[in-house]
RNA sequence: CGCGGGAUGGAGCAGUCCGGUAGCUCGUUGGGCUCAUAACCCAAAGGUCGUUGGUUCAAAUCCAGCUCCCGCAA
């Protein structure tokens, strides 16, 4: 039979690459409509504490569905597997890795991403938690091609969402990889049929929300309590913003900021204790920790943690 | 065998080095004070000190093993 005559359209090649557990849904939407040839993702590493070795989120996926998945340590390593498997399309999210030139020239369609950020906004690795962190108000997803440069792609689609006062990194990632997955389910149609808009990113407008480091993790009293309050709700529930009690870290998992003002007392010391948690003297005021986390113990609410310690006159750095 | 902290009434902690009556800040319950209160005062209940074994006249405490929890680093 011959299956070019009775119109049967042939299903396109697709290539997934992705790490962590924001890509799976955005995976597993693709999945329920296409075929997806191969799976690309980081290698497994240790984990935890007794460095037990773990595949990625998206690998598990891979395994379930039987695709074939590829973890180069480099992804160089296996641009020849890549061209063999001739795809029409890579969609990348969250893969972890920059993509050589030589690789997104392969596909026909060439390489997508989705990006947790409203670009040009918040380019690199960590958008969602400095979108909260830097205070913005809004943020969403964006579909876009893949340009050697760090995600500098002409922008397919978008969809913008509202930050609320009380997100976390955790709910807005939770809330922006299933719009990151609708968008792209809706968008794939036209990016298939090569219908789709491409618009270049406006140069003026990029800013950037790079991986978060050790120091971005750290609280700094002599900052003010909105962005005090920011960083410690734009670091939740990873990896954390923490200070210093004595010679010992205190994770701070949540917190609001008041208005009191306590003109004698020293950035870092505390306040106050109060039923919901216990104050701390920040430039502009005051930030009230409710939930928090001293080494080696597991998170308690702060009016607890002040229960069992004298914090009165006490600093922390 | 990566480094380290921890397990003590319902919660958070002290006590362990130097063995000898179970302590602190809260919470709970009852009572009192008050126009009133999440404030203050008084009282009560609630713990075989993670587990197993050892040493001892005597173990939360010393010794050995085990289980579970967590921070760091990757």
């Amino acid at each position: 039979m011959d299956f070019d005559k009775i119109n049967v359209k042939k299903d396109p090649v697709i290539i997934f690459m992705g790490t962590p557990e924001f890509s799976v849904p955005i995976l597993k939407g693709i999945l329920e409509q296409y075929k997806v040839r191969a799976i690309v993702t980081q290698p497994d590493k240790p984990v935890g504490r007794h460095g037990e070795v773990k595949p990625t989120p998206v690998k598990e996926v891979a395994l379930e569905n039987n695709i074939l998945c590829l973890q180069p340590n480099k992804v160089r390593e296996i641009l020849q597997d890549i061209n063999v498997l001739e795809p029409d399309l890579i969609i990348t999210c969250a893969y972890g890795q920059i993509l050589p030139l030589d690789l997104l020239v392969i596909p026909r369609l060439g390489c997508i991403n989705v990006h947790a950020s409203l670009l040009p906004k918040l380019r690199g690795g960590a958008p969602i938690h400095h979108a909260i962190i830097d205070g913005y108000k809004k943020t969403g997803v964006t579909i876009m091609y893949m340009a050697e440069s760090m995600d500098s792609g002409d922008i397919i689609s978008q969809k913008e969402i509202e930050i609320a006062d009380d997100d976390t990194a955790s709910t807005l990632h939770d809330k922006l990889q299933i719009l990151g997955r609708n968008l792209l389910l809706e968008t794939l149609p036209s990016i298939l049929a090569g219908t789709n808009q491409r618009i270049k990113q406006d140069e003026s407008e990029v800013t950037y929300g790079f991986n978060i480091s050790k120091e971005d993790e750290k609280l700094n009293f002599d900052d003010t309590g909105r962005n005090i309050v920011n960083k410690i709700r734009g670091l939740n529930s990873f990896p954390g913003a923490y200070c210093l009690i004595g010679n010992k870290r205190l994770k701070v998992w949540a917190s609001y900021r008041t208005n009191n003002i306590f003109e004698n007392l020293r950035n870092g010391e505390i306040t106050k204790v109060y039923e919901d948690g216990f104050g701390v003297k920040v430039s502009n005021g005051e930030v009230v920790f409710t939930e928090v986390q001293p080494e080696g113990k597991k998170k308690m609410k702060a009016k607890d943690f002040a229960s069992g310690h004298n914090l009165i006159g006490k600093v922390l750095k």
